[in-house]
DNA sequence: ACTTAAACGAGACGGTACGTCGCGTCTTTCG
DNA sequence: CGAAAGACGCGACGTACCGTCTCGTTTAAGT
């Protein structure tokens, strides 16, 4: 489940419990002591293994720290979905509040804004980036408001590339430059004001 | 107007020369080798200027970058005013392509990516960030929205911040995450995609 | 009682002050911290004086801390004598006793290694050493053994410089390259060894 | 063969070549600008070598200077002897004037100097320098004054330890002091002193 | 007493070296 | 033979002092 290879060494000889410890120690640092003082040496440290072993399996830290989120989201299967009750704006509100709360956790805050500097610095990261998480995410969002669209609830010709933008772009853009706290409250107006829009309505 | 004073030495002495340099050859440098390589030697060095007069009055790489922005930025006086042609769709989008100009070329993405880098993973620094460069351009923005809502263009109800976020939000976080490509057509639609809202109208 | 002038400002108008608290503040910080870590900031700290104060009348700490130890030989004036009470064995084993007293103390052994390290790097240091300090010493105890001499005590040909350094020397090197303690016995032994020479009388 | 160690890392994996080639770079340097502007980085890069491989093993440059040393002794064996012509007194003078000559050799003068300073604020390689080179040489030392001892030429109760550092304590003391040129006439002459003692004889 | 030039304290400045940390590579040893 | 252990050349860190250079502020001479 590597990210991205050097030179491929003989992958069937990899020892399963140094790449876990290695990833493990990777996330479980980079919340203590904040990447910019995550090192690869730390991370060998604390995870009981050889530095070669890292630098023979990836290519840089950021790498690591990228495969040590794939770990958590492992066991999820390609099953999820958002929640459809039939009311949007309702479903929505759920799950921006619940996006708040996991950014406002301390033990994801530290590595997700890691993982999002990497992502901004070296577009390659970005591209697996995009491919691993953040594009079965969008598609599992682009669903529910398909659905929505289906309905009538959505305008016919959205599209949902962009609803997906405007609805958690503000959201992630207010997390990651601190421009203000983000409460369950900015949640549910955000969704009410990107769904109305700002137009005046007579 | 220094950022971020350690313990405030004797700043009526302090080199405006030096100062310049120092701001002048960060910007410059992290333009060239990007934020990660980017380092107070090599400043002092392309400054021509000792190692210990960055730590003299910066307690961090960012803080220095950070001034360098606003040493940018000095001459503009507070006048700014976004463009009113009364057409409230055509100003935004027309603003909205004049940044995405700016966010795609080379020698503001690097250091404004570090930049953003720095903010998220230093409230501090954040907070002056705000104050000093965020807050005042969010105001020009505002300003124009309010214009637009006096005008009855805009709901009554609007909250302005919000406004704001929901347009530029989005942008700002494609542009960050490397979500897609910044383009004047994905500016328009924004613009248009965030005015009407999502919602379907009979 | 400046060693070394560098373009000799208006000594008139010289701080008395300032130049004492500088040589006191001098010896007693290589006492304290040793003659390796004694900086030229810690005296003019310690002195409560600027920098600049001390490179006006000083050329390098070595001629600080010299002009130091000349300020507490100060008040001794010319007429010392070394004792004579006709006995000269007893006399120089006196006199060899009191300096081992003397570099055994540890207020002067530290001060006193460090000018010896100054004479041995320095050579114009060295020359004021021996007008200014060494030689004089030197003359009490050519005069003591002149005296010695003229009684028929010694060999009528004896170089008496070289009697200093027979007398001296091995005293003095043992304590500068730690060969051995200085012990009161030492002291005796050696004046007993000069003074008969290793040869064997029948 | 290394002369202090500080906590000991793995001496096995010792790369010989960077030893040899640190210690010649530290002597050759000590004797181009003197110990005092002798730094580690200097040594290093004249090295070829990293810093840190030099703090591996060294506690400081003082450390490193003795080693170096110790390095050039190396190929002798312990077999050394003065020479014995059965004539003590040429022999010895022999001796010291090739002492002097050494002293008086510039390749040797500083770093020499160098090494005495060394000990004489370091009682920690004062003892090791007792123990690997100041030691041996005595121990040849006396070993010739024994011979002459057995054959009635010296004093029979002469304590040789205290024989040696009548003899050549004057001369290094003279050397280190500068207080006067070392020639091979103040060599013999020391000789004689030393060995007739100052007393008159009828 | 008043003026004035120096010496003074303070400390910023361009530098050099310090001793430490981490990089990414390489080599040795062990299971 | 893969992995731990860790030495290595290297580069940057942040600190301490160097010796030079302004800055006001005493301070003592000579008007």
């Amino acid at each position: 489940m590597t990210t991205r290879r050097q030179n491929t060494p003989n992958a069937a000889r990899r020892s399963d419990a140094s790449r876990r410890a290695i990833l493990t120690a990777a996330f479980e640092l980079v919340g203590e002591v904040g990447y910019a003082k995550l090192s690869i040496e730390g991370i060998a440290a604390r995870a009981g293994v050889g530095k070669q072993t890292i630098y023979r399996w990836w290519p840089s830290k950021g790498a690591v720290l990228f495969d040590a989120f794939l770990m958590l989201g492992e066991g999820e299967g390609g099953e999820a979905a958002l929640p459809d009750t039939g009311d949007l704006e309702a479903d929505l509100k759920l799950v921006m509040r619940a996006t708040v709360d996991e950014l406002n956790d301390p033990r994801f805050d530290e590595p997700m804004r890691a993982l999002s500097t990497e992502i901004s610095h070296d577009p390659d990261l970005a591209a697996v980036y995009r491919e691993r998480l953040d594009g079965p995410m969008r598609e599992i969002k682009k669903r529910r408001l398909e659905a929505a669209q289906r309905a009538g609830q959505l305008a016919e010709d959205l599209d949902l590339d962009m609803a997906v933008d405007v609805l958690w772009g503000p959201l992630l853009n207010r997390w990651l430059q601190r421009t203000g706290p983000l409460t369950p409250e900015y949640a549910d107006k955000l969704i009410e004001t990107a769904l109305n829009g700002l137009r005046h309505r007579r």
